[in-house]
DNA sequence: GTCTATACCTGGATAGAC
DNA sequence: GTCTATCCAGGTATAGAC
């Protein structure tokens, strides 16, 4: 994040004016952020704001384009570099919760954004590429017998719902401790409850 | 909620406004909903609403109060009315699914009106009291042998976690369908997750 | 491309009659 | 307790100089 800041051409001011948006949405909320909180904290001014974006909710749109993005491209990776879905999802997990310890702003902007209230245009998350993608692999897993033949949206929030609940109480203070040290007694209850 | 509304003694206008707040609340979200808008649904002046409720915050919070009242007490006769901890939680799954299905608004508020952003002096939804119930119920099942022996949070979030992401994947209008059908394998793959 | 200054308006909140 | 009328702050967005 901050070593995007980086001077000279000044080319990538909408970056930085991106994070700086990151940084207060997941702070204050979308709504208690104003586009003049943005530009002192970007250090930029409110014209150049309005030069670059749109308007506030295109900023909050090219975010969420830019993060989603970002997250489709990693399970990508973790898709190529394992073959067995239980390899692929308990990879997906475990990144997930590195990512919320890492950069809890961009997981939480991610999950709890309340994307319908701001961008109320935008599909849910769970119409985008990474959201996909899992359920992609739960089929796989299904037709492939390593998972339990049910329903496929069941299989997928089954194994995911407990883990993202997790980051959700962590993401909310409500746990203490790092999310790695919890990992693997996370994953075997998800993963027991669908395996065959 | 429309049974609300009956006239006469005109006492419950304060009902009137709560639920007029939670239909657009839910609809169009907390902070895209002005206090006009309210009075207009709820057929009542801005000037009876600023008698009843200091602020609009204070209507939020006034609903979360009552909303979270009314599930903690229902977990309250689930625990009276069953022995088990497997059953407890079964019910209690069950009985959220139902709300979801007879009252999405209600279901909504509650669970991602993202509180700490209209709400920032309220604890996040896990230190209230439905949740605490949960909790405790999982310490129980844990010390009397009915459930594995882990982290009472982990094991809470595996539990509740896939069939509270399933409810989110209803609200966003992601599954078709009536969740009922669904919640034999729900209860199935959670709780296989964490028996012994 | 970036800045400052400003127009404009929505919407939260109050005053005061009834 | 309920209403109407009004005030006023804050925030989005634009204009126009540099």
């Amino acid at each position: 994040m901050a070593q995007l800041q980086r001077v000279g051409s000044g080319g990538q001011r909408k970056e930085i004016i991106l994070y700086a948006a990151l940084d207060l949405f997941t702070s204050k909320g979308f709504f208690s952020t104003s586009v003049h909180d943005i530009g002192r904290h970007a250090e930029v001014s409110i014209g150049s704001i309005y030069h670059h974006f749109k308007n506030k909710e295109a900023i909050a749109k090219a975010l969420y384009d830019l993060l989603l993005g970002e997250m489709g491209q990693q399970m990508n990776e973790i898709k190529r570099a394992h073959k067995s879905v239980h390899d692929r999802c308990r990879v997906i997990i475990s990144t997930l919760f590195d990512l919320t310890e890492s950069s809890p702003e961009t997981m939480g902007f991610i999950l709890h954004a309340r994307h319908r209230e701001f961008l109320p245009l935008e599909q849910p998350i769970c119409s985008s590429r990474p959201f996909e993608l899992m359920m992609k692999m739960v089929e796989e897993g299904i037709e492939n017998g390593e998972i339990i033949k049910l329903d496929p949206v069941v299989v997928a929030t089954s194994i995911f719902g407990g883990p993202l609940r997790m980051i959700h109480l962590m993401l909310d203070g409500v746990i203490e401790g790092p999310l790695s040290e919890r990992f693997e007694d996370v994953w075997q209850c998800a993963w027991e409850g669908v395996s065959l």
